[in-house]
DNA sequence: AGCACGCCGACT
DNA sequence: GTCGGCGTGCTC
């Protein structure tokens, strides 16, 4: 197959990178082009980076149209992944030229290929020989014909540069130059091969199966923490390795790398391609050039990886596919795991999802029989399960307005004794989530939706977490009148905080809530800290602590355990059930093994019994009944809007027009919720407010956005962002 | 994104 | 009278 040829002078098609939301038409440069090919063009007074995308539209003044500056020297963008870019950008509502910034993020692409000068073996003779020059010689010897960089030959004879550059001028050490760009070693799919257990091997071999299909398809690879997945997949990366495509492994930390490499080194031979934000420049021109080349067989990295431009991808892995990071809240909001599928369905590549708790839109594709499944079910070592216990709270006795159950108490007070930390976790904000009038049983509401009023004690005021509505605390009751009736009733982290404080007064307690962070910065290093010992007792509102271990942390406790089950956030009885696992992950390893306790009304609950008994079928498919009817994803969709200015008053404005102007949403039979305070309500400072639409499954959600947000003009410094499947709801 | 054009406030 | 603020609009 040709790929489609432009001669000189044809109308061409061209995207470039700049911000312009259309395709400019440009003639094709002497010489002509390849479709796909990466072009220079003029832009204005500038010289800009583009992609040949198609044939010019032709509906543009003929005088006006520019020719193609040059033809860089770098592999034309192949068909799928041009596909592939127009769906992401289809899909996450993102500009082109935003998607082709995605695919062009390395350096230089428009630079001659970068030379460096290498050094070999020469044929003359130097006139004096000294123990310097032998060494050198003798190194040089030893590697026969291969050429190294002036340091690497210096250390490796053990002598200065000097005398390397010596032996240049004597012609016995030739100097040459070389492209710095090389292709990356070969890795050999049978070097470092482990025994696999009986259950592993079965699981390579179907992992292996499923490439062989040639075609794509999508396993769920299931292992418990300790069962030995990575060396599993790393069979399906032999098994592509050995057909000769390429693999790309995408981890959902850049600080899981290191390690990771290092057993890929031990597997095959020799490292594979790095790109992530931490890889400089020149490795990262390196890796974008090479993997275009088919020069790099193996790719490790970050979310951005799915975009570097593969020439026969086999396989993608997704480690720790249930991961949120996978799904990026600034810049293009794309999930990775899911344009992971997207992209292998359109190179017929295999994706392989690996979790020791997989995602419920994983599990529900699985039994939707739209992926593979593939389970571990036994680890090395012995399985010390960790002691999962429900707290009854009908038979609790717990002073009225009071959360903290005699038998919890009991168990911080032990874990206080020995200098460990305890984590209260609660999964809701403010003080208290209802006011109740003691005169007449008024609860206070919002003026603007049916939602009730939480108090926010620090603020002293009432906030309304449905639209962001404040108002003052009031001292009267604003239906019968009376004063001084004005109670709180429910718990929220603030009151938890004052609850556990007074009743250990010598703990140091803190508070962990997203919104009581000004930057996201300021929140991980505030984490860090607490996780290196900072705190005794941590009162959080949702496990923030990804990519943190807290060593010393041996209890969980659960204030409410039903609140995940009424809804309040879709994810929350995920979360809470992925905690509890990964305290069970904890307990299996460290020397003081992990206790969970779940504090309920309901002990008989379907989802809480299948917490306790670790039964994760059961808790899977209680949890999707509860979506299903809840209509949520997996089995509805969402869509986040975030307003954003440095404006408080504007962006609430807009946030209020558009809830009010959402005819677009009401024909696909939407609705929109909000606006309400954004997860993080101030960013760099943005103020920030969000709206959330929900739909049914199969209604076209992006054509309704596209249309809604379209009636809307943001004037000065409004911003919006479309986030589709957002990941967090607090 | 850049860069030009264009229409209203405090300066030589 | 002008210099310059950045709102709006164009780039093939």
């Amino acid at each position: 197959m040709t790929a489609e040829f432009f001669h000189e002078g044809d109308l061409v098609a061209v995207l470039t990178a700049q911000p312009i939301d259309r395709f400019l038409d440009y003639k094709a440069p002497e010489g002509g082009c390849h479709m796909g090919a990466f072009v220079e063009v003029p832009l204005g007074p500038r010289k800009v980076l583009g992609v040949v995308w198609g044939n010019g539209a032709g509906d543009f003044d003929c005088a006006k149209v520019r020719s193609v500056i040059r033809v860089l020297d770098v592999v034309p963008m192949r068909e799928e992944m041009q596909l592939f870019l127009t769906r992401v950008a289809d899909y996450t509502i993102t500009p082109m030229s935003q998607m082709l910034r995605l695919a062009t993020r390395a350096p230089g692409l428009g630079d001659a290929p970068s030379m460096r000068k290498v050094y070999r073996m020469g044929t003359g003779q130097p006139d004096r020989i000294t123990d310097a020059r032998t060494k050198v010689l003798a190194v040089l010897d030893e590697y026969g014909g291969l050429s190294f960089t002036l340091k690497e030959v210096a250390d490796m004879a053990g002598v200065g540069t000097s005398v390397v550059k010596g032996l240049v001028k004597q012609g016995a050490v030739s100097e040459e130059d070389a492209p710095r760009d090389v292709p990356y070693s070969t890795l050999d799919p049978d070097y470092g091969g482990k025994e696999l257990s009986t259950e592993q091997a079965v699981g390579a071999e179907a992992l292996r199966a499923a490439l062989r299909t040639d075609g794509y398809g999508t396993t769920l690879l299931k292992g418990v923490t300790g069962s030995g997945k990575t060396e599993v997949y790393l069979e399906a990366v032999a098994e592509c390795l050995r057909q000769g495509k390429q693999a790309l492994v995408l981890l959902p930390e850049i600080a899981l790398s290191g390690e990771f490499i290092n057993r890929v080194e031990a597997r095959f031979g020799f490292k594979p391609a790095e790109w992530h934000s931490g890889v400089t420049m020149t490795e990262r021109r390196r890796c974008w050039k090479m993997v275009g080349q088919g020069a790099a067989q193996m790719v490790v990295g970050a979310r951005s990886a799915l975009f570097l431009p593969y020439q026969n991808l086999g396989l993608i892995v997704v480690d720790e596919e249930h991961d949120t990071s996978y799904k990026q809240e600034d810049g293009v909001l794309y999930n990775a795991r899911d344009m992971a599928v997207l992209r292998a369905a359109i190179n017929g590549a295999q994706v392989v999802l690996a979790s020791a708790t997989p995602s419920l839109e994983s599990w529900a594709n699985v039994e939707a029989g739209k992926y593979q499944r593939v389970e571990l079910k036994s680890r090395f070592g012995p399985a010390v399960m960790p002691e999962m216990t429900a707290i009854d709270m009908r038979v609790e006795d717990v002073p009225n307005g009071k959360w903290v159950s005699p038998t919890l108490k009991n168990a911080i007070s032990g874990r206080l004794e020995k200098g460990e930390q305890s984590l209260i976790f609660l999964n809701r904000r403010g003080y208290a989530p209802i006011t109740i009038c003691r005169a007449c049983g008024h609860q206070i509401g919002c003026d603007h939706c049916d939602a009730r009023m939480v108090e926010h004690r620090f603020l002293n005021r009432l906030m309304c977490h449905q639209c962001g509505e404040t108002k003052p605390m009031p001292t009267v009751c604003p239906h019968c009148e009376v004063e001084g009736k004005l109670a709180p009733v429910g718990p929220g982290v603030e009151r938890m905080a004052e609850e556990v404080t007074a009743l250990f007064p010598d703990a140091r307690v803190v508070v962990l809530s997203s919104d009581l962070y000004g930057s996201a910065r300021a929140m991980k290093a505030h984490i860090e800290e607490i996780a290196q010992g900072g705190a005794d007792i941590i009162i959080g509102t949702q496990l923030v602590a990804k990519g943190h271990n807290f060593p010393n942390l041996t209890l969980v406790g659960v204030i409410d355990a039903d609140l995940g089950l009424q809804g309040s956030d879709l994810r929350a009885a995920e979360r809470t059930f992925q905690l509890m696992r990964q305290v069970a992950g904890r307990a299996g390893r460290a020397e003081t093994p992990g206790t969970a306790m779940l504090q309920t009304f309901q002990p008989e609950h379907a989802v809480i019994m299948a917490i306790l008994a670790g039964d994760e079928e059961s808790f899977w498919a209680a949890e999707a009944a509860e979506r299903k009817a809840a209509g949520v994803p997996p089995y509805g969709r969402m869509a986040g809007i975030i307003l954003s200015s440095t404006n408080a008053q504007e962006v609430f404005d807009l946030g209020a027009d558009m809830a009010r102007r959402d005819e677009p949403l009401r024909r696909i039979g939407a609705q929109v919720f909000g606006p309400a305070p954004a997860p993080i309500a101030r960013v760099r400072g943005r103020h920030r407010v969000r709206l959330l639409v929900k739909a049914e499954k199969a209604a076209p959600l992006q054509k309704a956005l596209v249309a809604w947000a379209a009636q809307f003009k943001l004037r000065g410094e409004l911003r919006m962002a479309i986030d589709i499947d957002p990941q967090s709801f607090y």
